[in-house]
DNA sequence: CTGTTAGCGCCTTCAC
DNA sequence: GTGAAGGCGCTAACAG
């Protein structure tokens, strides 16, 4: 990999003073990152040198006095539905490419958080990005040594910013679409109930369904996966197809469909189905299931905006609203699978 | 959370020490996890102290010296595979329980790798678990300041313990269970070709073939994701369902179903697919996908022995074997979709 | 057992 | 612009 086998280089900046010549304190100047008082000529000299040594700074050493360690904690329950895979896989490359590492901290089954945070390295983070809610900003905040938390949870907060998609819409687009389809009546599964998420998009179907005039016969409680859909498929299929049948993770409607396939079967084209997180599984041929989600590019975008502008999280911030979209099956409406959803506005 | 609203401490081994009257060493040792020569009534002052203080060890200044950092790094290529959910979501809550926490170093998509390691605090982790193949024990052992390096990735090492599942016996059993359905002839999707596990796969299905008489008509490169194997699906179907359709991945197989399920629907009884993995998706109803895993907990039981036992490492430790098992799909002879798979001798 | 001393590696005053 | 000196918070080494 490289091009000496070096040994796992235990030089100090004080060699590399050593080796050009000045002070350490020269050296230490030369190689920071800002711009300090160095001669130009003595400069070059020390990052000579410390290229030939193979000099890299002890993060740790740094991170006593300059209290950053380029590391950003990601705050999760658990890892565990579908589209957690694309999220932190891209969420966690976004990060990288800016120099940082990411600790990730699931929170879900600890009974000592605060204690667990506060004895390791997560203490030391750059920033936190919290899609848990196992806390609110206040305490969170103070389960770091400094204040840059960002939530991404759905809570809000005076002094932290909050990212979040605007699901209302969508939802409003996907209860006319079942209207425009004939239904006049719906179900509604739901997942963990008090996910600050999950409490807004319950809010939003109860007030699409009211202002289209749609009867909501029933609300199962899930919990996202696709087993909780399985074991509520029967009740939820038992109002027939003429109930639109909503539900707050594709996952979740995937499990209703596949343990009713039978049930399904006898009026196939009827039925209708609706989701979150656009899933491919839910938009192929295997899953009737139109789905909601949002722009994961422009999240992102706005998470790194304030992971490389500390500055942002002095002005209030606030909350930022990224768009989302409705996207209909394939087979009733939507465009073909797996063809790119265009950015709406 | 906490009762009292703590300022978020600045308090030092130094106050602790001065407010139980005892030196800053004694504090120290008084604190230190490990049985370190203090008498009993200084400890419990100091105990005391620190607990009335809400004294926490900065582990910042700790690892400077003791070099530890209660830090464990997870080196994947990129979180992408279904079965990637549960591996890590149960893994880095087994390591959190032991008091740790986890850096997750995705190295899909750097090109300065070893630069990018040694510049972060990923260097100073206590151990290193690789599932990613993007370099030799050797190379790897090169980017941690340390030597404890675990390789998951299906690359052996002399001075580098190696955890692999054994999945030559279920391949043998899958292929003796299409045999027994009546197949002569197989097709073989494959995964990312590079990964050593892969290879060993590929070698133990030809090996499979050979042993038992079927015939290889032919294979397909494709990338382990449910996509793939929608591209591949008329190619892998072209042979019928006289052959037996065996792929390294459920989500490949998954793919190929879904793709060609008019083509399939025809003969539907007829079809015999095989995967890894055993998800749960590929046990249901919608898909005919016999697969392949292994124990998890006893390749998670296995990683945190190492991780809480340093001492293993010197052992030369060599390679360590988790039995893998052969799940017939429920409508072939399996247990039902959802019941566990009892473990193995 | 205890306290004093000396750093870990780096950065940052502060004089020059 | 430069270097000497001190300290971040903690722990290991050394005497007592």
């Amino acid at each position: 990999m490289s091009s000496k086998v070096s040994p796992p280089s235990k030089i100090t900046i004080a060699d590399v003073a050593a080796l050009a010549g000045v002070s350490r304190a020269i050296a230490s100047r030369a190689l920071s990152p800002e711009d300090r008082p160095v001669s130009a000529e003595k400069k070059a000299r020390v990052l000579a040198a410390a290229e030939q040594l193979g000099f890299k700074p002890n993060l740790i050493a740094r991170s006593l006095k300059s209290r950053t360690l380029n590391l950003v904690a990601v705050i999760v329950n658990h890892i565990h539905d579908f589209s957690d895979l694309v999220l932190f896989d891209r969420l966690i490359a976004a990060i990288q490419d800016t120099g940082k590492q990411v600790v990730l901290l699931r929170v879900g089954s600890l009974d000592r958080v605060e204690e667990f945070l506060r004895n390791g390295v997560a203490w030391h983070v750059d920033a936190a990005l919290v899609f848990s809610d196992f806390a609110d900003a206040a305490s969170v905040r103070t389960m770091f040594r400094n204040d840059r938390v960002i939530m991404l949870n759905g809570l809000h907060d005076q002094n932290a910013p909050s990212i979040v998609a605007d699901e209302a819409t969508p939802i409003a687009a996907a209860v006319a679409h079942a209207k425009a389809r004939g239904k006049t009546r719906a179900v509604l599964v739901t997942g963990r109930q008090t996910s600050p998420v999950e409490q807004a998009r319950i809010a939003a179907y109860r007030a699409a369904f009211s202002a289209l005039g749609l009867q909501l016969l029933a609300e199962h409680a899930g919990d996202y996966s696709y087993e909780s859909g399985r074991a509520l498929s029967s009740d939820v299929l038992a109002e027939g197809p003429e109930a639109a049948i909503f539900t707050t993770a594709d996952a979740m409607a995937m499990g209703v469909v596949d343990a009713g396939r039978a049930t399904i079967a006898s009026r196939a084209g009827d039925w209708a189905f609706y989701g979150f997180d656009a899933l491919p599984l839910a938009r192929s041929e295997a899953y009737p299931i139109s789905s909601i989600s949002y722009d994961l590019d422009q999240f992102i975008g706005k998470v790194l905006e304030f992971l490389t502008t500390p500055g942002l999280f002095e002005d209030g911030a606030g909350v930022i609203t990224i768009p989302g979209n409705f996207m209909p099956h394939p087979s009733c409406g939507g465009p073909a699978a797996f063809e790119r959803w265009p950015a709406e506005g």
